[in-house]
DNA sequence: TATGAATGAGCTTTCATTCAT
DNA sequence: GATGAATGAAAGCTCATTCAT
């Protein structure tokens, strides 16, 4: 029956919006009664909370993969940028709804989230050892938004550009980057 | 009146936020009757629409004139940069409404303003003729989406990084990629 | 229009009882729409409270002429508590929801009445005179709920003795204590 | 079974009050499911009702057993009055609730224990035989609400006057009723 | 033109009660 | 008997919008 109410939410969150969301309409999807929503859910926030939640969850271990087996490639920054595009195309409806519907700061999961990701970056930056880029964590930082903002924004607002394109270009920025010397 | 209006949508939009700003609210702000919105602006959403294209129309010249008098400078894109720092950073209130409230898709001028920076740097990198950079909207697009937002983010969510290094590390992404040879 | 809504809470009031009292019939019995009442009252216990502040100011009003007018009739004692009877049977409907439905802790109006009423018999005592009893404020506070649960009782509890006897050994009963001497 | 529901229903009671005593805080206190309260009561009135039911009974038996075993004390009225306030202040918890919480009219019994009362005291005027009070039940009825009220307002407003002081003064206010010539 | 009182659909949440197991 | 998940009517309240003045 969570199981039942999280389809639901998801369902109105894809088709409505957050704005629009109500419980009421959560209820009709999901072919129960409003008041079975508070058997498992102590508010609505907590069923948008969840539904978001694991999406996010489900979206940091497709991207944790996407670096991990693709840290030993040759051309690994290219294929990790590859295989992010497909985490992220792989539930665009909900990526949507988080960068496009959600206030920002409303689930605090989300700089969890970021955190995390930087935190995967510095790992990779310091696995590669490439010592080119001295202070880690402000590169780490850069790069984070550089990628999130490209590949989140080819999936949200598909520029007129082939995907080929942007991997190109995204893997030749960071390449550029890393290469460059650390003091100009 | 129109003036009265928005400067008091603003305002109300500065101190509660988008989702707690209200019609009432507005009125009572610019001292006038809520009926009296309704003979200048449609509805509610028109009314903050219109405030947000304003800052987004100034921010637009602002970041114009940070490409405009840096390209020619010494060290352009390092310039540029602290330029478009400045720019953000003069109405960080507005630019947090946008940035972490705002619906995504809310203004179509969003998209707009997006498109005509799109433009903006196009011209600046066919300006410089580095010839090294081939696919000129791509890199555009590509160079617009990374600058927003690592300054975006540095404005918004301060990392524990300073100004400085920031400068430096954005310029350095940018001039290794510009610099790279376009064929790899 | 405040006076529509506090005629249409008096009268669901009346005819509901505190508890079925809700705001969607008041708004139907003032035939105005649920949302106007919100534009006069914060909320829901507002409007019962004022419809029951009202009717405590009147019925402290008419008790303390019923007290003053007869403080030195010949049988001021008898004829007070007819005139109090008087007071109590003129809306015996809203002491009927004051006393028995309304949680007795509910409004600190009530208290404060109570209050009110004891400074009066205890003046009334005073201005009398009778130096028989001798600690005013404990005989006040006795009377006081003597005479307030008699008068109350016979009115919304009408027990099968008619309105003089109740009088008369109302009057016998306080008389006697006034009488009394003091020490035992 | 009946037994710990009522327990339940009696702690939840006390420690919540009626407003806010649900049928689901009864079954948990009482360690059953909710559907169970159904096979052994109609609704949930019904389990507040005897809960009531029984603490009324239990006060009556008390009250009778202070009437009866002061009938031929010396001084029967003072040490009938003592044996009350104890009976009172046996459960003051439940006393509160009765004549705080309780909508007045709630449970039809307790007209009906204030009519046996009226027939204790009936009775223990007839047997006290004093000859002037004459119509003996207007001076039950009268004396009942007196001493209830007296009593009862001690126990749950307490006054600031000392117990001592309200015995006194309530055994001075009964004792000069009963000897109070019959006609004035 | 300006008003602002009035609107009413819509919201989230509660809880006494039922009934298939 | 006992369960407890499911119910759904009803509650109080908000606020963008309208329209008679």
């Amino acid at each position: 029956m969570v199981e039942r109410i999280l389809a639901a939410g998801r369902e109105v969150l894809l088709v409505r919006g957050y704005e629009r969301t109500s419980t009421s309409r959560i209820a009709v999807k999901a072919a129960i009664s409003p008041g079975s929503l508070y058997q498992y859910f102590p508010d609505k926030e907590a069923i948008l909370d969840q539904v978001l939640d694991r999406y996010v969850d489900q979206l940091h271990l497709r991207i944790t993969d996407a670096f991990v087996s693709n840290l030993e490639a040759t051309d690994s920054v290219r294929s990790t940028i590859g295989a992010l595009l497909d985490a992220l195309e792989g539930d665009a409806g909900l990526l949507r709804v988080v960068y496009e519907q959600l206030p920002r700061n409303a689930s605090p999961q989300r700089a969890e989230f970021v955190r995390r990701i930087d935190d995967l970056v510095t790992t990779a930056l310091l696995f590669q050892g490439r010592p080119a880029v001295r202070p880690v964590r402000a590169a780490a930082w850069i790069l984070v938004r550089t990628i999130e903002s490209v590949t989140v924004g080819y999936v949200l607002d598909p520029p007129p550009i082939d995907r080929e394109s942007v991997i190109d270009e995204l893997t030749r920025l960071i390449e550029g980057y890393l290469i460059a010397p650390s003091a100009t």
